[in-house]
DNA sequence: GCGTTAACGGTGTTATAACACGAGAGCTCT
DNA sequence: AGAGCTCTCGTGTTATAACACCGTTAACGC
């Protein structure tokens, strides 16, 4: 179609960036705790970088907001409380259901078929109680409808939102045991999609969502 | 009312910090063009820092997306084309008329008569044809309530779209003159609030919105 | 005149050491 | 035993120098 080149934006290849999009895997599967501290030495440490690229790396993410700091020389990984999380839903809400709107248009037979195969692993991870299969793949999922609609805005603020909430839905999906979730949502949208129904797949992005934050919600009462 | 001491979340206080903030101030005002490089030991030099501080500073302000990187050694303010436009002004829509609604139950008369003094400025500044001082006044007046939304996540977010649309709409008006702005829509604003009217209120702060956001984009093509 | 090449200057990055600050352990003195 | 002190260790920050990279410019040779 349109055979304008779309200038990709520059992408830094240094050792901090990558050690960044490590970590931001890292806290997507939740791999850190809410509330876990996390040095720079350590991290230094741990990946074999120096102190400055381990330093870059974290205070970019504490800049995004994805990490905090609790006082003046320690850096947590976020606790939600139900602020934020209110938050963090209608952000999502608003923001992830025009994502996946706007995305339907560039989904065709071929992209349904990778959703549905990536549900299939999500059935089984259900099955299995593989937590971390479970987080991953509903990553997986959201992300590969929302690359697809050519927003970079809101594609970042979107992933921002994400890493946020991430280690806290990962935490209480670990408590609850990921077999307690249902995901006929992501059924609804696969089908809705199968109908062109646009708007049909927008509501069953947007149910999905509610879905999850409630979840986290929910369960974080007797945490706290 | 509520004697419960909310725990204000811990603000460094770093030399880099202070110069973010400055940087910040800067670029919500527009001293910064779009395109404009922006170097480290510059920054460094103009500020009396050091070259970490200043480095710390503009790295964060990347990470949030407010700056970028052109290529592997030059950071510089970045041009809004029409897709990043339109994401701009979908996100703001929806989170800052949230924003806006939420802060109502906040805001009595005192806050009224601020905001009225705020639009008198802005009056003065467009009879005068004063582009900065109308910027400034514009995002004193749109903050001023979002504030008094008690949403630190929603907060933030906004923040970092205004930062990336600031510069733009600092040089379009600084094209076109302040003189050629309207701003009926704070009027309404204010009105709806008098009135109690929180979807009246509402819907000022979106329509506002709409006109910022169209004026940039109208401008825009004979610019390019 | 033109093309090639070498050197300079400027860029962000990385490494290392010194710094300031605070929490905690362990010791001393009462 | 308990209170108070000191010392140590770990934290993020800052400074400085060395590094790799690249665009520009100037000089050189054809």
């Amino acid at each position: 179609m349109a055979a304008v080149e779309k200038p990709v934006p520059f992408q830094p290849n240094t050792m901090a960036d990558d050690l960044q999009r490590s970590l931001r895997a890292s806290l997507f599967t939740g791999a850190y705790e809410p509330g876990q501290p996390i040095s720079i030495r350590q991290i230094a440490e741990k990946y074999k970088v120096s102190i400055m690229p381990a330093r870059d790396a974290l205070r970019s993410l504490v800049a995004e907001g994805v990490l905090i700091f609790r006082d003046s020389r320690t850096i947590v990984v976020p606790e939600l409380d139900g602020e934020r999380l209110r938050d963090i839903r209608f952000a999502r809400d608003n923001l992830e259901s025009e994502l996946a709107y706007r995305a339907c248009q560039n989904m065709g037979a071929e992209e349904l078929l990778t959703l549905r195969a990536i549900d299939k692993q999500l059935d089984q991870a259900i099955a299995e109680n593989d937590t971390d299969a479970y987080v991953q793949g509903n990553h997986a999922f959201h992300f590969y409808i929302y690359r697809r609609a050519d927003s970079a805005v809101l594609h970042r603020l979107v992933e921002t939102l994400w890493l946020q909430y991430a280690p806290s839905m990962r935490k209480v999906c670990a408590m609850y045991g990921a077999s307690d979730i249902k995901h006929d949502f992501h059924r609804a949208a696969t089908a809705a999609l199968e109908a062109n129904d646009r708007n049909g797949f927008r509501k069953a992005i947007s149910d999905d969502i509610h879905q999850g934050m409630d979840f986290i919600a929910a369960a974080r009462i007797p945490v706290a």
